[in-house]
DNA sequence: CTGAAAGCGCTTACAG
DNA sequence: CTGAAAGCGCTTACAG
């Protein structure tokens, strides 16, 4: 049809080589910025590409090129919760999508009980040779000692799950912690205009207890900052996770305090409370927690847990690989923090929801 | 390093022709289905794909081929309220995703207030050469008409925002509407234990009334549904959405209902009734409503609305999108129906959302 | 510092 | 009904 287009422009590696007559293999160095071409040629192939515009093709780039990308996951097992099978579901859907770009991805794994576990699975990763790392730092000294070698070698990593902040990481990607937390609060604030509170940090590991903690900040925050008089609060740790344990520290707050209206869970762990509310038979609280986790959902259906905070985490681990991926294979710019949305679980929307 | 594998397994059509003793085009005219191929070699190669679990190389086959797809888009052009300019962002940002693919999209628009424009704009449609349509089917007969004809000339369609159930689209992208008007409700009754509420529905369109219909309909199943005898409903329906006559309507309602403690708004004009709330200073009164509007968002700010119910509005457009590009340059499967999550926004996680 | 040539795994005319 | 050959826009040894 368009005659006037029989010869279309040239806008590849060959056009810019024409322009800048060389061939194209000199092209290709410049746009890979491999050594090994003069400063006159470089900036005169660089203001070409500047001048067309130059987008290379993604396509046959990758078709081309021998190249692999090898990237290493390092997440904490699933244990207790199933919370880290949805990053894992994700990490795998990233996978699927750009093993065609010549991307693998190694799984290492650590037990959060464990510190042990977390050092020896980040020196194999550091004895292998890798491109690229998707790190939960759920350890934060061990995660420090780690991250300072991959600096130092060049070797980008990326947060998920929790922040170190200031840590050179490529991004991070997770949840806005203190945020939640307001929210739980203003959920349950609704829901009580006045009463008392009880917040419940069940959690045997110390170093992730400081992320509940800036949940309770933020649960805390809400109360203060909105003058809410009439709602007090109260809290308890639990260290010992067993069921009796946790029975009986709940049975102990609920008798200091025989005026509870209301729980907040600051994790996932809500489901040990709802537990007890079944058999205590207790129907007239209000109790909030975190994550969608198939116990939680049951205890949600069955109108024993109001809400759950949930902050996607098959999303997190999605994002995360991909995210080394357009860093490291496309060479895009990337944002540095990527903060979940919030999300509100209920009875009524859990079944449309998608981690 | 892996000297056993000097001479890797060819696993392409390179492979499956020396097996089959063919040349590589026949392989491919039996890989696509094409005409010309006898029956017995046709069975000999798709029994070789079988076995060796051909997959085709995407980025080798796009970039051989010249093909371009077309799609077309036919949705509502943004007015009174922004909201289409949403899914047109995640058009646009699919588009970004798979033009490398030669995939082009044309944008038509039509006004909500006048079929006849969206008969025009199908009728443009089908005058031009289109392999795939993105059709939001505001107007039911109307978008029967053009997908009988679609259907016919075996050019697919899917569906975003509202569904017309069988009529063979490819998919349906969009919210679960009745199952949002029960989550209102929820939030609704989880903050008012007792009390009155008012349903109001603000639309001149009648054909889009059916869709606030639904979630009324799902509004008023929670209350039947879950035995709240305290809590009583009335409604409005407002056809003429300008200022002054919004205001009357609500002036008289009130009036009337002087005892209502709470709004709910099926769509996206709740900021109407915020305005109004604002106006008159009314601060006790609970307003639920839809979608995340800038103004919206601004009432949410201020307390004055709620909670907002939004469903992902770009994310239909990017994943409608993307569904005809699966099903059509990719040809692998897709959902028939993808029910966006009710999301629940509010003043604390609205920054967090990502439409 | 630079270039000619082969090749990535497909698709597409074209010829038979 | 089938095949040989050119080509998609890059990358990669290799040779100079």
């Amino acid at each position: 049809m368009d005659k006037q287009n029989d010869k279309p422009q040239l806008s590849g590696v060959k056009e810019i080589a024409r322009r800048a007559n060389v061939s194209i293999a000199t092209v290709d160095r410049v746009i890979h910025n491999r050594k090994g071409v003069s400063e006159n040629t470089r900036k005169k192939i660089n203001e070409i590409i500047e001048e067309i515009g130059f987008q290379p093709n993604i396509l046959a780039s990758r078709l081309a090129s021998k190249k692999v990308n090898r990237f290493v996951v390092l997440i904490p097992e699933s244990q207790e919760t199933d919370y880290w099978e949805s990053p894992l579901r994700g990490i795998g859907r990233a996978e699927d999508e750009i093993k065609q770009y010549g991307v693998s991805i190694v799984r290492y794994f650590y037990d959060l009980n464990d510190k042990t576990t977390f050092s020896k699975a980040a020196e194999k990763i550091l004895a292998g040779n890798f491109d690229g790392v998707l790190l939960a730092p759920s350890f934060i000294s061990e995660s420090l000692e780690f991250t300072a070698t991959c600096r130092q070698r060049g070797l980008p990593y990326v947060f998920i799950n929790s922040d170190i902040p200031a840590q050179h990481s490529l991004c991070y990607i997770g949840p806005h912690l203190y945020q939640s937390g307001y929210q739980a609060a203003h959920l349950i604030s609704f829901g009580l205009k006045e009463g008392k509170i009880l917040i419940v940090n069940i959690s045997k590991e110390i170093d992730s207890y400081h992320h509940l903690l800036r949940k309770e900040e933020g649960f805390r925050a809400f109360f203060s900052e909105n003058d809410k008089v009439l709602n007090k609060l109260v809290k308890i740790d639990i260290r010992n996770t067993s069921e009796a344990s946790i029975d009986a520290d709940l049975d102990w707050a609920f008798e200091v305090h025989h005026d509870i209206d209301a729980v907040f869970v600051t994790n996932s762990r809500v489901q040990s409370v709802a537990h007890y509310f079944e058999k205590k038979n207790i129907q007239d609280k209000i109790l909030v927690g975190y994550d969608f986790l198939s116990e939680n959902i049951e205890y949600l259906k069955r109108g024993i847990i109001d809400f759950l905070i949930c902050q996607k985490p098959e999303e997190q681990g999605y994002i995360g690989i991909m995210s080394l991926f357009q860093h490291i294979v496309m060479g895009t710019a990337i944002e540095k923090e990527k903060f979940m949305p919030i999300d509100i679980i209920t009875k009524e929307n859990y079944e449309f929801y998608s981690n």
